[in-house]
DNA sequence: CTTGACCAAAGATGCTATCTATTAGTGTCA
DNA sequence: TGACACTAATAGATAGCATCTTTGGTCAAG
């Protein structure tokens, strides 16, 4: 640390532990940073002190005002939705929040993703969806859980990214992290239940054959085992 | 501009204008813009310039390459759930399809939150919500339309903001916005539709109840009046 | 003695200006 | 073709002025 010479990277390293900091609660809403404190604590220079704390007010994650300094804000206001602040609390001993928040997104946006892919896919998304099925199906049955893993999360993804719409898209990579999580935690069964396989299969026929209104109610029954575990009967 | 003074909130300007340009496709993907253009153009010091970079960059509207400058994003990467990004684009000849997004975002995130009201609300946010949807069938009855956008907004953000999910609740702000356009486009009918009024209320029973499926399928129900108006039947 | 109004100083950010270091694209020359 | 110098641009450091707002102290009135 402020060893004098510049070091490169400086403002991702600055940003990083702020925010982590932030995220973790170590940093209390109310608390109060200076640029100068930043800038001995961090070893840098007053400029990317300064831009890291405009980053993170941009998040919402602190404001700053005159002759008081930087200030962190309430938990309500943060941009919950931003990636990078998703990550920090996902590594956080606060994950569990975190988690639960985005399982209960995920049951919102799937079926509604599920029913615009039947309307807006491409050709090409369609046949990959139904491939993927098959994959799944294979896998599932032969009981590889890691290839499973991964063909699972390759089946929600490409359904986000094919339903033609840009904020379910966006939600790509948080959907990803839940699935992880989800085997890592073991809430997975060790062979995936006959029924989810099934219910995989058929929201990729439909969405292949263009019906929406059985696409929708095919992956709803997909995630009603993830309600059942979350206790949202 | 360029004026020589030092001008209070430069930042905020800039971070306005170039984030407009951006939203509205004015700067194409692929454009670049160099520190020192800003400087000139807004009349501003390198370190705003910068600054104002680093949160178009953290919205991922941009990166900056040495040698290069700073290009700008293809939008499929953009944060499209930062609610400046949100109101930018609301604000610009695209409105239309944020428009559209967001309204298939709320279809999927309501039923849901409502039956996470049900579930967590508390005692006076559920006694509020009842009292809203009396509000809603008086003021619907009484045809005084202001009022009853006024009801049905707070209303719906009560509703996300008593559910209990974080993610749900940053989303009162552009539910907001969506009501707000729905009714000044005229796509609300003169006078609310009685069975609108109906699921109001049953929603507010439901959760005042606690009765998590009954709030989410009356919630599906309001909403089966706005899938019809997209087009999403 | 206490309370309130006023005022001045201090402490912090906002912004400007300028400098060095570093990187990566580009063109030239063998 | 390949090596190498050149150069344009960001990354970061430093210093200083401007501005705002909190804090604390003084003084007068009750």
């Amino acid at each position: 640390m402020h060893d004098g010479g510049p070091s490169p990277a400086a403002q991702g390293r600055v940003i990083e532990a702020v925010g982590v900091a932030i995220a973790s609660g170590e940093l209390a809403p109310g608390s109060r940073l200076t640029l100068e404190g930043l800038q001995h604590e961090y070893g840098i220079s007053r400029t990317v002190a300064r831009d890291t704390m405009k980053v993170l007010e941009s998040m919402n994650l602190v404001y700053s005002r005159r002759r008081v300094g930087i200030v962190v804000q309430e938990p309500s206001l943060w941009n919950v939705f931003d990636p990078n602040l998703v990550r920090w609390r996902l590594a956080s001993d606060r994950r569990e929040l975190q988690y639960s928040s985005l399982t209960e997104l995920r049951i919102a946006v799937e079926p509604i993703a599920a029913a615009g892919a039947a309307r807006r896919a491409s050709a090409a998304e369609r046949a990959r969806l139904v491939s993927l099925a098959a994959d799944l199906r294979r896998l599932g049955e032969a009981g590889d859980l890691q290839a499973f893993l991964a063909a699972d999360i390759a089946f929600h993804q490409l359904l986000l990214r094919s339903c033609g719409n840009e904020m379910f898209r966006a939600l790509e990579g948080m959907i990803a992290e839940v699935l992880t999580s989800r085997t890592r935690q073991g809430l997975m069964p060790f062979k995936p239940r006959s029924e989810a396989l099934q219910a995989h299969e058929e929201v990729a026929s439909a969405v292949a054959g263009g019906d929406t209104a059985a696409a929708e109610q095919a992956m709803q029954h997909i995630l009603d085992e993830v309600r059942e575990a979350m206790g949202l009967h």
